[in-house]
DNA sequence: CGCGCTTTGTGAACGTGTGCACGAATGCAT
DNA sequence: ATGCATTCGTGCACACGTTCACAAAGCGCG
């Protein structure tokens, strides 16, 4: 169920267009997937398809959205202001997309009370207080990897549920926590994988392109 | 056999602490994952473990590398200066990895010259000259979504085999071009989608934390 | 030298996700 | 009203990845 979320992407830019109806083959090749999953995705919503038309763009938009939780806005706080935690914060996508920065820590005081992208920046020592004011469930971990597992552990015990973790660690956290990891560097590694065997096996590396990911046309 | 890049780096951090030997099940703790999943992706690369006492840490690493080519350095270059290309280009953690930042590049001029983490912003007409002589075959895809298809196609036009694309838009590019993507907001949007499950299934709490937070309709 | 302990490597069962193909339902033209 | 074209919903076969379980293989010790 990891497409919804590009489904819904794609659904809000046509509707910004006009379209009200969509049909399964349509969407399926704004999203670079098969048509079938498309429909298979979405009848485990329920049916909201009218056969012979296709999709109401607008319900449809609507019904994701519930699915997904996001009615309502997830507040974020982000533990490091770094490089990419600055980033993170200043990048206005986030909150755009129902995903406001309630808040970015770090343990270093040099850091704390500068404003990076509207938010000052807060001392980690506040991070509970911040969590439970805002009533942030979600934590996005943009530290040193060495500083990785003790952030975790101070969102967990500040009360957040679920966590999107930057740093090249594996992060230890009790049942129930919910962790994404997004490894920069071992995207690029994937990539380097596939360009290293592209030398060997010829031009022909069209099984490079991994099931899911990307698209070619 | 996106694992790799994981086990790469655990044993690497072993390596430094003089771990000589390690099994499949200490590599699956550290890695959080199966041991009979190491094992397996493993014994794809060939077997190289010794029955009894487990894998040479140094050999492993030898061996990865290798099949991931990751025995030369994959020089990258960056479209996109705004926020996340500063922080991609600021971030240490490339060059260290094996992929130094050759370039970065942007449409917008006021941005051109600017210096971000030791490397200038140079206009995106020089591209192509820069993919060449510099040997680069990833691209990486910073642009704001609306510009994200025309950064593809001028990478592909200067000779990039590879793209990482951080924009949120589906990249139509030729056959043979390989494209990952990362999304920020559609992690985020997982989350979610797993922390609305949270509140509507009661999971036992074992968080302990307030159980009815974030309850909404 | 042989025995037993440990750990790898892998065959087989299992579950999941994917894609095809077709029935069912809807709208439209005649 | 009837037939036709279109598109959804879904059963089914298939392929892939995961996990278990066990035989083969090495090491150390008596």
């Amino acid at each position: 169920m990891a497409r919804l979320p590009v489904y819904l992407r794609i659904l809000i830019e046509q509707a910004n267009e006009n379209v009200e109806c969509i049909s399964s083959e349509g969407l399926a090749e704004l999203g670079g997937v098969n048509a079938a999953k498309v429909r298979k995705d979405l009848s485990y919503l329920g049916s909201y398809g009218t056969r012979g038309v296709g999709y109401e763009v607008a319900f449809l938009v609507y019904q994701i959205r519930r699915e997904l939780g996001l009615t309502h806005d997830w507040p974020v706080v982000i533990v490091g202001a770094g490089n990419l935690g600055q980033a993170l914060a200043g990048y206005g996508g986030f909150g755009e997309r129902g995903f406001p920065v309630a808040g970015v820590v770090d343990i270093e005081p040099t850091k704390v009370g500068s404003l990076i992208g509207g938010v000052r920046v807060r001392h980690i020592d506040d991070l509970a207080q911040i969590v439970q004011s805002r009533r942030v469930s979600i934590g996005v971990v943009a530290t040193p990897p060495e500083a990785a597992q003790d952030a975790a552990d101070r969102l967990v015990r500040a009360g957040a549920t679920s966590i999107l973790n930057f740093a090249p660690v594996v992060l230890v956290v009790p049942r129930g926590i919910n962790v994404r990891k997004v490894d920069l560097a071992v995207e690029l590694q994937i990539l380097s994988y596939y360009e290293q065997r592209r030398v060997g096996v010829g031009l022909h590396a069209i099984a490079a392109n991994d099931a899911g990911r990307g698209a070619s046309a």
